[in-house]
DNA sequence: ACAGTTATTTGAGTGAATCAAGTAATTCCT
DNA sequence: AGGAATTACTTGATTCACTCAAATAACTGT
């Protein structure tokens, strides 16, 4: 389990209660990738192949070195889940894609990280239209 | 910086926006201890010795095994953050403390850390307080 | 065709995290 | 009091995420 984003001080409840969501949200996700036997940064990247696309794409859009997405994909070939294919058009480049596999698995987390569905679910629509619009202030 | 825990299918604006504070919020934490040369785990460990205490108390609390507190400690050690001392009540327990270097660093790191700060200091009193009973129920 | 750029991989290194096993000191039980 | 069980922590082994620097290959523009 990763250790907590902690609050060093929360000098006030919002924050705090910021903290807690931020905390709970990724052990969440921890625990959903977890029960499919993948780390938190495999679900992710199988998370975002719903199109055939390029290890470069994935490294800009996650904002990381494009050899950290190399390994991760490596792995998750490995586990089946994903293909690589040399891509026609540019021969440097690769295209990855989902397995069937990938897919089924990638369903099935989608299925078991449910945190974030299940808490705006406690809200009425009234009310998640009001979170909705804070966060978005709050975002700046 | 640690792939976002992302979202892979937002089925509602709420559930979109939560995933954005959460990847905003963990980014700006890991940037604000990569000012200080921290890496998370040290900061978080760092941020919870406000009072001297042991490690099984810190991997308790943090949801870790005491062997990966042992190794953060270790490293904070070495960078004169923290020193461990024999507990005179139980010699087999160590009670860990800030040095004051680490007390200055761990509030540099507080400063640094402006997301929530920010983020909060966006709303009025009323909206933050709105915030704060929205993501409450919402965290059931 | 040649230089420069781009896409990706490889290799080396750090750190987080877990598990299993070890050590030493405490507690508990009779 | 004495021995067994428990507790607090460390060590060692392993996996994975992550970064950086360097290598390879293939593309692009002149």
């Amino acid at each position: 389990m990763a250790l907590p984003n902690g609050p060093v001080t929360a000098s006030s409840e919002a924050e705090a209660v910021l903290f807690d969501l931020v905390d709970v949200y990724d052990r969440a996700y921890e625990a959903a990738a977890a029960e499919l036997s993948l780390s938190p940064a495999q679900a992710c990247v199988l998370g975002r192949l719903d199109e055939r696309r390029g290890m470069g794409g994935l490294a800009e859009e996650l904002g990381c070195d494009a050899s950290n997405i190399t390994q991760i994909v490596v792995r998750l070939e490995a586990l089946g889940l994903v293909t690589r294919e040399p891509n026609p058009r540019d021969r440097r480049a690769r295209l990855v894609a989902r397995t069937p596999r990938g897919d089924e698995i990638n369903h099935r987390f989608a299925t078991a990280f449910t945190f974030a569905r299940t808490a705006v679910g406690r809200l009425s629509p009234d009310e998640q239209d009001q979170l909705t619009a804070l966060l978005r202030k709050a975002l700046g």
